[in-house]
Parts: structure tokens; sequence; C-alpha cells
DNA sequence: GTGCTACCCGTAGATCCGTACGGGTATGAG
DNA sequence: CTCATACCCGTACGGATCTACGGGTAGCAC
């Protein structure tokens, strides 16, 4: 079924409207690889944690988050690779912090907004 | 290393901090299940035209976003099992909508937010 | 120097995810 | 009735992702 049988649409009008104002596949990639990051319970405890608290090493994260080191260590590998946080090494110990490119309406919008969200949840009627 | 070396936090303020309004693991995993919903970039256009177009056919849709229909059949299978989008049967043409219950905040803050982000992209330093 | 701590890296194994494919049902046209 | 359309489902395969582990380095204490 994969080819496009239905060459002509139902719709057209709407069909149209969507297309011009839509984010291309590109587009939606580059948001989408964000969104990924955020989209696991220990990287965005992780960036909610440094949204509060300004900086935190990684033991004391994880202590925060209650999880081992190696999947904190995981986390900000990941976070750190994609600019997301930054950290500053002090004798042995290395603080994490949010970018200060974070983008800001990620951090407003989503960060801020998400944790009210998740006090509230879903309708999840399944 | 996974056993935690380091019982003692080196900032035990913040850490407390941290520790006391932070999702917990649960809540942290129902959220991001709905993020990783959107953290794909089919998915994510699919919300996104369904949020401008009210209702689009499957095949419509698949016409709009410019990807094949076992794409975007995937994409509203999960959609819909997680209740995001809803239905409607009309003879043998079925159309989607975002659900009544779609989350408002995430439609409003995240989704019109981030279509303006997915144009002024992130920092991105590696 | 030895040893411990705080952290990092690379890799192997399990698991999850998206895609593609074959096939099924129901509606509508002829 | 037969046939095409619009969509759905189940499954198999390839690739991505997470976890756990072994091992490495730099800083500090002694």
């Amino acid at each position: 079924m994969s080819e496009p049988t239905h060459a002509h649409p139902v719709d057209p009008e709407r069909v149209a409207h969507a297309r011009s104002r839509l984010p291309s596949r590109d587009e939606a990639a580059q948001l989408t690889s964000v969104l990924s990051l955020m989209a696991d319970p220990t990287r965005a405890r992780v960036l909610f944690a440094l949204d509060m608290v300004e900086e935190l090493c990684v033991g004391d994260l994880a202590l925060a988050l209650e999880v081992n080191e190696d999947a904190v260590g995981y986390a900000l590998r990941l976070l750190r690779t994609a600019g997301l946080v930054v950290n500053r090494k002090q004798g042995r110990v290395v603080y994490y912090r949010l970018a200060d490119g974070f983008p800001e309406p990620l951090r407003e919008h989503c960060l801020r907004q998400l944790i009210v969200l998740s006090q509230t949840p879903v309708p999840d009627e399944l």
C-alpha cells in the first residue's frame, strides 16, 4: 500500500492550506531532535533540575534524581553534545548548567508548562 | 561504576531544593510518553496540520505531508491509541482531528511555539 | 609515591521504533 | 455481481537507543 493510491485530494483546499504553513520535513526533523532529547524521563528531569537550581555537579544530580551515575552520565553526554547544557570543571568536580543558548521558548513554555502538565495528567482513554 | 559512590552531596542545599519540586520518575514518564509522541517528524507534522485545518482524511494527510500512506497510517495509529486524535468515518473515508481533550497547554504553548522554533533553529554547536 | 574520588569514554547486549510488506474489511461504482 | 478505493491490521526486518560494564584520566589526600 505504500505507493500513492488516491492521487487527488478529497478536500484540496484544506490540503493546500495545511501544506502552505507546515514545517518541512527538515525543519520538523530539527525540531524533533530537540524534543526527543526531552522525551526521556532522566533527561527531562535533569533539565528540570538545572532549570531550578542553576548548577549541579554530576554526583549531586544523581542524588537529586535518585538514579545511578551511569544514567546521568549518559543523559548528560547527550544533552552536552547537543549543546543544551554546558559544564565547568572545578577540581575534580564537574558542574553542569543549562546552556546560555538554551531555547528560551522551550524553557519558558515547555519546561515550566510541562511541569504543571505532569501534575495534572493527560486524557489517556484506553 | 553504577553503584552510588559519592554518598554525600557536594551541595546539599541545592540537592534538597531540586528534589523537593521535581517531578517523580512516574510523573516524568507520563509526561515524556506524550513528548515522545511529538518527537517524530511525521507525527509532529500530523499534529501541526490538524491544529491548522481542523479535520483531514488519511489520504489528504499523506498528500499534505508528502509521505506515503504507511507512514501516516502508523503515525495515526499511535496518536489514536494514545487518545491525542480521534476519527470519524464517513463512507469509506476516515477523517481525523485533534482530540477534544488534547492538552491545551501542549497545543497552545508547545505546538504553536515550536513551529516558530522550527523556523529559527537551535544553537547546535558541534 | 599509593590510593581514592569524580567523572569520562567505548563497547556489548537487550530493547524499542519505524518502515515496508502482505493481506484483510468495508464502502461505493459500474 | 465484480472491481477499485480507502483504510486498517499483523509481522518481520534494520536501525536507533538505553543500560551496564570494564577500564581510563585527572585531581586531591596522605
